[in-house]
DNA sequence: CTGGGTGCAAAGTATTTGCATGAAC
DNA sequence: GTTCATGCAAATACTTTGCACCCAG
């Protein structure tokens, strides 16, 4: 775990316990995890932990933006750490997800879609669904 | 309800019953709608109408793509009748959502974004999270 | 030491399921 | 008449909460 982040909790006033840096490995590791995911994977470094601990970790980490929530249609969200903007790639099979890019063309040419309206846009959440290459190659 | 709904439910084996297109008609009037707004809206015009009910339609209309299940962060899910694609501009705080043109340029990048990938994309969901009018003017 | 954090168990909320009855076609 | 749909109640799944104890700072 990085002294960055532990400074991070610091400033918000949250103590680095071994469970929140476990969590935070957890979904740094997988890349994309939901809940149940996390909890699974953190179980193993720190058997002790319990669900209630990761759903309230996870709570307080999107709070303070060190984790992202991506919805998903029809699967449980994922969470992620929060780093540059970028797109996500989504098997609508598995659920798994690819970051991708997010170009500028892209962020200027959603900025042109709500000029003009008097919305306050904090973020561009853009997902591509579709089947990925495991998924192509089964049933 | 158009004839052509009713027709397409005919096509998958689905019986157009007064639950079913009281449904239809809760969502395409409301534009978007969560499970318990569409119940809600739904017992208006059908008072014995049952939650379950709700869940079953909800389900069978989205398989045959009548419905589309849009995710959202902090809020549950919403669904909207599936029409030509477009964007979603969400407003965080009081979970409002409004449709919003996407453009070809937005469609052609995002096709560059995937290029050389095994990746079969379907279909691509675009949202833009931020403050509405409205709750821009309360606290 | 002190305040926040953890784990447990219970409560609360959301969603799904089985089944007898009822309605669409 | 046949098949699918409805509504209910129960089951399941998911998430939050309260609280006594614990540990990071």
């Amino acid at each position: 775990m990085q002294k960055q982040i532990v400074d991070i909790l610091k400033e918000y006033g949250l103590k680095a316990t071994p469970q929140r840096v476990t969590i935070l490995s957890a979904i740094e590791r997988q890349g994309h995890a939901n809940i149940d995911e996390i909890y699974k994977d953190a179980k193993e470094k720190h058997s002790t932990i319990s669900l209630a601990t990761v759903y309230k970790n996870v709570t307080s980490l999107v709070a303070i933006d060190l984790l992202k929530e991506v919805a998903l249609n029809n699967f449980k969200p994922k969470y992620e750490i929060n780093k540059q903007p970028h797109s996500h790639i989504v098997c609508k099979k598995c659920g798994e997800i690819e970051d991708i890019s997010l170009t500028n063309e892209i962020e200027f040419d959603t900025a042109k879609l709500i000029e003009g309206k008097d919305f306050l846009a904090e973020d561009i959440e853009l997902n591509i669904y579709g089947v990925c290459h495991n998924c192509q190659n089964v049933g």
